[in-house]
RNA sequence: CGGGGCGUGGCGCAGCCCGGUAGCGCACCUGCUUUGGGAGCAGGGAGUCGGAGGUUCGAAUCCUCUCGCCCCGACCA
């Protein structure tokens, strides 16, 4: 491709708008555009990256046995009612009536669709197992879409499906498909972890996200260099140091206006972890009393794992619920459901006295409070792993792809059964695996850049090498980068060609933001002794060569 | 959905407080000079000031409503 016939609109400056740092690459490079929050132009460069990884996925998913289908974005009502997710999920779906009024839905995942084709289709043990798969268009309303391509309302996304008569064909499909990922991940090259994960609303059995680590990600995982352990902190159980080893008297201290943890540790000049903090929130079958140490946060989502859907209590709620104002709660003494994180089960602590203006020495569980003992603090640098007690780190990542173990929940309100060898009828047992191209190639320059742009691995780079002319009066310039251009080409490398009438110093600039891996440049300096140069991009360092060695070393791998 | 910020040529911004005929840099077009890290000079084209209503002799500027985008939070198959 010649850059003078090519559209890559790279632009001097950074676009305002643009907070990370793929988001602010790939609009000044040139690879997309925006139409409206979250919804995104890919131009020339950015659909060129777009089919290169698609092409790892197929190639990937093939070669596990996985099966390419299409799938209607446009779906009927029915599959999803079966299931129950037309009503469970809520705002974040894109639904709409046709002409006939028939209630119709714009796909943001396919597990009902395609689980409706396998009830359909499939009768045998002899027919399983299968492995179906896509590269589509979903569609979510997000409640807010951010970072770029990170996030968005509409995205590209490869999913799969496996249907298998058993449990333990399950579990082959799914480490087919753990293999197969982090094959990908490698291929694109990506630097990830697989975690354990939530299964979340995906319901079912055992599952785990692949996080590319990078500030712009939006999850925290947890990981141990030693055991290996690593979690998203949804799940992540740590176990923290023991504190409120100190002895105390039972008995009630007069705190006048001090509420929060920060407040009460400096008027008892103790640190925090020797506090109880207690958190009322309303879930669905009312007040629930949450307890974690004072140094540690409630995760919200291990909490609703257990109470299910929740929010905080009001101050009104607190008082009506607890007969106490908010700041001075206290463990003990309450008819409602109390669940203690676990950091608590042993020493002795302060907290609420359950009256205003009093706080309570000497707390301690059994003795002075019962509860329901669940992990549901939010795990820190510095724990220790679950797994072999070593400190556990914890790094922001993005999810770029997830493998559910799903189950029956699907195949059986669908209907999606077999007859197995003794001619018993059997639910299907599924599978679900996504991956998002759109984040790979993200996560890619999150993980790849420097001040002058962007640094793609080489599997994933729109083009592998950019021929730059160094404008000059000497026909000899353009002739040998003509002959380069089309020699590189005719041995496969995808060649982008800076034959614009630029000067030099712009040219290479663009070089740089767009991050083609090899830049060949070709000048007049240099052709003066027979040399053409080699710059690797993602070090800057240049080779001199003569043209034949440049071809023979760039194509040769 | 709650909180905050911003909408002015393609991009980045000033002008708004204190109303009086829309400006700067980059980009774009023409010419000349220049030519290995985002050139110089000269000339030129391009803007419903997000939209609607109102106040006023007069609104980018003041008032009301509304739409959009970004960030934080809630949310996230």
């Amino acid at each position: 491709m010649r850059f003078t016939s090519a559209f890559i609109p790279t632009m001097r400056e950074n676009p305002s708008e643009a907070t990370a740092e793929s988001h602010r690459l790939m609009l000044r490079a040139g690879y997309v555009r925006q139409l409206a929050a979250g919804l995104y132009i890919l131009l020339p460069l950015g659909q060129r990256v777009m089919t290169k990884i698609n092409r790892i996925l197929r190639e990937e998913m093939d070669g596990i046995g996985a099966q390419e289908v299409s799938m209607p974005v446009l779906q009927p009502s029915e599959p999803w009612e079966a299931t129950g997710r037309w009503h469970e999920i809520k705002e974040e779906m894109f639904r709409l009536k046709d002409r006939t009024g028939r209630e119709m839905c714009l796909g943001m995942t396919h597990e009902e669709i395609m689980t409706w084709l396998a009830a359909r289709e499939i009768r045998s043990y002899r027919q399983l197992p299968q492995m179906w798969y896509q590269i589509q268009t979903k569609l979510r309303d997000e409640a807010r879409p951010k970072s770029g391509i990170l996030r968005t309302r509409e995205f590209i996304m490869k999913d799969s499906y496996s249907f298998d008569a058993g449990q333990e064909g399950l579990l082959k499909s799914y480490e087919l498909h753990a293999g197969a990922y982090q094959r990908i991940f490698s291929r694109c090259g990506l630097k990830f972890h697989q975690v354990l994960s939530d299964p979340g609303m995906m319901g079912g059995g055992m599952a785990h996200e692949f996080m590319a680590p990078s500030p712009a990600g939006e999850d925290e995982i947890v990981l141990c260099d030693k055991c290996g352990y690593a979690a998203n902190v949804e799940l992540a159980v740590t176990l923290p140091e023991p504190a409120g080893k100190e002895e105390m008297p039972f008995e009630e201290v007069h705190t006048p206006n001090r509420r929060t943890v920060e407040e009460v540790s400096h008027f008892f000049k103790k640190k925090p972890e020797n506090f109880i903090k207690s958190i009322l929130v309303i879930s669905e079958n009312g007040p629930v009393l949450a307890l974690v140490r004072g140094d540690h946060g409630l995760h919200e989502k291990k909490l609703s794992k257990i109470t299910g859907p929740h929010r905080p209590a009001t101050k009104d709620e607190v008082r009506e619920a607890l007969g106490v104002e908010a700041g001075f709660i206290g463990p003990m003494g309450h008819k409602i459901r109390t669940i203690a994180d676990p950091a608590l089960q042993t020493g002795s602590y302060i907290s609420g006295a359950n009256k205003k203006d009093y706080h309570k020495t000497g707390i301690k569980a059994g003795e002075h409070f019962q509860a329901e003992w669940h992990d549901i603090h939010k795990a820190r640098a510095g724990e220790k792993c679950p797994g072999c007690g070593t400190p556990v780190r914890i790094e922001q990542a993005i999810e770029i792809g997830n493998i559910f173990q799903l189950g029956t929940k699907y195949s059986v309100p669908l209907g999606a059964m077999y007859l197995d060898e003794n001619g018993q009828e059997k639910p299907v047992i599924m599978g679900s695996y996504g991956i998002g191209p759109a984040r790979i190639a993200a996560a890619a320059i999150e993980q790849n850049y420097d001040k002058d742009g962007i640094i793609w691995p080489g599997a994933i780079a729109p083009f592998d090498v950019e021929v730059i002319i160094v404008p000059s009066e000497a026909a000899e310039v353009a002739q040998t980068a003509e002959r380069l251009y089309k020699e590189l080409h005719e041995a496969g490398l995808d060649v982008l060609m800076d034959d614009r009438d630029e000067r030099a110093g712009v040219k290479f600039k663009d070089a740089d933001l767009i991050g083609i891996p090899m830049q060949v440049i070709v000048g007049e300096r240099n052709l003066k002794e027979g040399l053409v140069e080699l710059k690797t991009r993602r070090t800057k360092a240049t080779e001199k060569l003569t043209p034949d060695e440049l071809i023979q070393k760039i194509t040769k791998k």
